[in-house]
DNA sequence: AATATTTTGTTTGATGAATTAACTAAATCA
DNA sequence: TGATTTAGTTAATTCATCAAACAAAATATT
């Protein structure tokens, strides 16, 4: 199995069988498990035409035959399951500063983890802490590896593989994707945190057969947000769709490293709440928070998120103002796109409703009246590992066409 | 030829050859003339398949054989001519104040015009004028007719044909499509007219060759905007993709019909400009729209242009401050979705730069300063047509492929 | 209990769209 | 004049889906 068919090109039988490969692979993954009659009447293809790939899939060992079922009437239907076990995938996640590794089997159940401190490691030796986690995860493989997906703050170039930026990482027009490749010899795919988040929201969401669309806002250190059309990514014309972290949200606010007062970034980050947080703290005895901001140690999101769920009074306020800059911003995109469901992620996204409610309130004070009630925000409920997961079905959708 | 193949589905052969059907005519359509084994050599096919589909579209008529090109060596290639004059189509714009239509070729020349006044000509009245304009044109049809495309203010459900909200006109889910084609048996397309716009653009630019995604932010009584990505509309979940109109751009502005401060379109409109452009003109005797706006005509934006032209100095502040507002609303669009060309369009586009600067000044002045350089903004070149022509590129794109 | 019915999954032959390869046509090159 | 090159057609081949018949294994009916 290969690349997906490019749009503007001839179609051959080729490209049909492969398609409909996909397609039945995918339908046993969504319909796990299901008989070759059950197929054949949900993709209209006829029995003989199901049976001949089945066999094919069967060969891979990508499909497995688990028994019988029971019908009222007729032969029994032997039941087709997704051999989720079949492969296993490498899934990288080089946030800010550790670098996260997992193996995982094809549903995304992760059964390794490795972690690396990368503190003060840029540039060449960040590659090599790079290479150093797939070693480490490769060693642990038991079944062959379907490949390695990979997440990263930064501008990426996805279908070469490129890093056009990581300014954390002090990467620039990094061929990421073909130095794992020729190391590895196994397909790599690369792109964004954010976008692979979205994604990961998609394909793991427990209701997406009638999502098609959604947006998703990461919220961290940085803030960034993927943009899913159709179920595939968005990746705009210099792959930088979603990055809306230096999106002005007040001309009067403080000075951002990009230039620009107010950005995003610098008024609803996890970095601008500890600042704001810690001002508070400082100048309000009766925060639990008091003594540690007095002490001059920089407020950690972990402390605030701690306080908050010890009920202390001074931190929703702070989370609020997050809130409302963050649902101005998201405002905008529901109000053009017209996207009805966005999803909150990021370490910011543990504080749940109180995040969460500031920014309805602001979205909804901010759009056309007609459309408030088809938007739909929600906290992502796939926690700290959405990259990796993310990374893992961006693997799933090129290799085997599972979206 | 029919509809568009969708996406998770089975793959047949007919869907093969349709797809090598409408390859080859776009590419003959976009490289006329062209020889049969130059079609041969872009798309990849063997001359053998071109000949066959070639010949198909002789039968049809959609394309002519005009004659033998010179080459230096070999047998001189016969060269085929996409026939423009094979079909005609109908095009209406169902403009705020006068329905327009058009009778075109495949090419998109217009080749006859009607208008029809319809000031408070509502709901049922009004679809009567849109029969009466459509029996008018198929009276001057001399070509057998490939479709009906209507571009409206609203809500529309292009698939369908439904117009779940038009405001100005009074209707709501109205089946019009199915209306219309009932009763003059030819396909029809309705969308959205700033989405047809911004398909008009992309199926018109010269230089489509390359842009995939662009955005047209139509800016006239309101303000609407069209998202192609891929060549194809992006709808939106709910359809209303682009209706950017009402997006909030100063919270402390001028309170609009849908209830909330600022929208955009009560900021930056023609309507606004008129508004604007009155109570300064009143109060500067040395404007020449002075005695105008003083005798309590309100000022119509044909007066405004034409004061504009004749350089009144008080104009150009009135157009700069809707710039701003436009250019900040533009600045969320692409920030957010990293599309690289706008375009504006609409009757504000006749003031040209005036109008222009101010829109690139501000999204230049709130974009990340990485991506400022490679956003393009330009005045559409397609002038008054634009909605019509995107009606024809609709109907052009569902009936023969031609993108 | 024997037979009919229903449903599953396989087998066999037909269909048809693209390909391969051979062929004809018409020009230039040597 | 004959060799070479390129264009376009024709005939045979390929192969993925389909259609229809068939075998297998259950329940339903008599």
């Amino acid at each position: 199995m290969n690349k997906v068919i490019s749009a503007s090109q001839k179609a051959t039988r080729a490209q049909t069988k492969e398609h409909n490969k996909r397609f039945i692979l995918k339908t046993i993954y969504e319909r796990d498990p299901i008989s070759r009659a059950d197929l054949a009447r949900l993709t209209k293809l006829t029995r003989a035409s199901i049976s001949n790939v089945v066999a094919a899939l069967l060969e891979e060992n990508l499909v497995h035959e688990v028994g019988l079922a029971k019908k009222s009437v007729g032969k029994p239907p032997t039941l087709l399951s997704f051999n989720k076990s079949a492969r296993q995938l490498i899934t990288l996640d080089l946030a800010n500063d550790q670098f996260r590794g997992c193996l995982m089997n094809l549903r995304g159940d992760i059964t390794d983890r490795v972690k690396i401190s990368v503190e003060e490691q840029r540039g060449e030796s960040a590659v090599d802490k790079v290479v150093e986690l797939i070693e480490e995860l490769k060693a642990k493989a038991t079944e062959p590896l379907l490949g390695i997906g990979i997440g990263t703050p930064g501008v990426i170039e996805p279908y070469r593989g490129v890093v056009k930026s990581a300014i954390n990482l002090n990467w620039s027009d990094l061929p990421l994707g073909d130095m794992l490749e020729e190391r590895f010899d196994i397909p790599v795919y690369i792109a964004n945190d954010a976008q692979l988040a979205a994604l990961a929201q998609y394909l793991f969401s427990p209701d997406k057969e009638s999502i098609k669309n959604l947006i998703l806002v990461k919220v961290g250190r940085g803030i960034g947000s993927g943009i899913i059309f159709g179920g595939e990514i968005f990746f705009g014309d210099g792959f930088s769709a979603g990055e809306i972290g230096h999106v002005v949200v007040d001309p009067n606010g403080k000075l951002c490293t990009c230039g620009h007062n107010g950005c995003l970034e610098t008024m609803a980050s996890t970095r601008a709440l500890s600042e704001q947080m810690t001002q508070i703290a400082m100048a309000n005895p009766s925060s639990k928070l008091h003594d540690k901001a007095r002490a001059g140690h920089p407020l950690h999101s972990n402390d605030i998120l701690q306080a908050h769920q010890e009920k202390d009074f001074t931190v929703q306020p702070v989370i609020e103002r997050s809130g409302r800059f963050l649902g101005g911003a998201i405002a905008h995109l529901v109000g053009a796109m017209n996207i009805r469901h966005i999803y909150i992620a990021g370490s910011m996204a543990r504080f749940g409703d109180a995040l969460l409610e500031p920014i309805r309130q602001e979205v909804f004070r901010r759009s056309y009246p007609a459309l408030i009630n088809q938007i739909d925000i929600e906290i992502s409920d796939l926690g700290a590992d959405i990259v990796v997961l993310g990374a893992a079905a961006l693997v799933l959708n090129f290799e085997l066409g599972i979206v």
